[in-house]
DNA sequence: ATAGGCGCCTGCTGGC
DNA sequence: TGCCAGCAGGCGCCTA
């Protein structure tokens, strides 16, 4: 579930809950993740002082002091994670695979993944955290590519935009819901080959995601099922959606019936009539 | 080398 | 009412 704006309500969430605090124990599950917890671990991240949350792409970073070696915990929330701080007396949901225990006692980070396509990691010294996305192959943040290597980068595939947009080394955080609600706003048509659109075509999508991800930023991600902040706390733009989800029902800009096809395995809604069809 | 398909998991929904 | 196929926000591996 969570893309970018998601992750990203996540870690604002938990920066004024977690910063310059450190955790005391660690309990995990053994359940295996698709990004595995090595048990080794749980140890290696006691009594270390969190110095700085942050976000790449849909990955979580949290950066612990460790006497100069840079030392790494990063989650994933694949397409069911949660991470949240909660009361150390609440007793764990099922699916709570890592628990942290911070300093005090009485509060808890808690991972849970139902369907565990997530995961967590601990990167200790090298390799380096670029390193480590450099492997992932993890693109540019949509917010800092430049149109000039934004409409590069579109030219040199012959996907179709939709399966493009999706890929994380083309760009980094982006996922369907806000795939298809940027090729809405941007009035592109989801089949259409990266490779044939015009540079204003190309700067009109840029200027799309981010305004589209900003927007869902604001309104703390959406939430259609699992998804929850860091603090527990619902995202409101599922209220907001334009185009995700809406098949059968009136385009929000011209009224015509959205449509929904199944591009790159995952299922693409847009409006045949503002998104016109490839190739027209 | 690139692009598409499948599998990994659990849970929920809709159709029979 | 109950069962089961199909589908869900992601991604890595395999194959053509």
């Amino acid at each position: 579930m969570p893309e970018l704006p998601e992750v990203e309500t996540i870690v604002r969430d938990l920066r004024p809950l977690l910063r310059g605090r450190s955790f005391i124990a660690v309990q995990s599950s053994r359940k295996r993740l698709r990004s595995a917890w090595d048990r080794r671990w749980n140890e290696a991240v006691l009594h270390r002082q969190i110095v700085r949350l942050g976000r790449r792409g849909k990955w979580i970073v949290i950066d612990l002091a460790n006497d100069g070696t840079p030392m790494h915990l990063l989650f994933h929330m694949g397409m069911s994670g949660q991470l949240r701080v909660m009361s150390s007396n609440e007793s764990p949901a099922r699916h709570t695979h890592l628990m942290f225990t911070l300093d005090g006692g009485s509060q808890q980070l808690r991972l849970r993944d139902p369907r565990r396509f997530g995961g967590a990691a601990l990167l200790v010294g090298e390799p380096s955290l670029a390193d480590f996305f450099r492997q992932k192959k993890l693109g540019p943040e949509p917010a800092r590519i430049s149109p000039k290597e934004w409409a590069n980068r579109l030219s040199q595939t012959e996907r179709c935009l939709k399966a493009a947009l999706l890929d994380q080394s083309l760009v980094a955080g982006v996922g369907n819901i806000y795939a298809d609600e940027s090729l809405w706003e941007a009035s592109l048509h989801p089949a259409q080959r990266a490779c044939d659109i015009t540079p204003n075509q190309a700067e009109s999508l840029r200027k799309a995601i981010v305004k589209v991800l900003n927007r869902a930023i604001e309104a703390h991600g959406s939430s259609i099922r699992d998804y929850v902040g860091g603090n527990g706390e619902q995202g409101s733009y599922q209220q907001e959606f334009r185009i995700y989800g809406r098949d059968g029902q009136p385009c929000r800009r011209c009224g015509t019936t959205v449509a929904l096809v199944r591009l790159a395995g995952r299922s693409s809604h847009y409006c045949p009539q503002c998104q016109g069809e490839p190739g027209a």
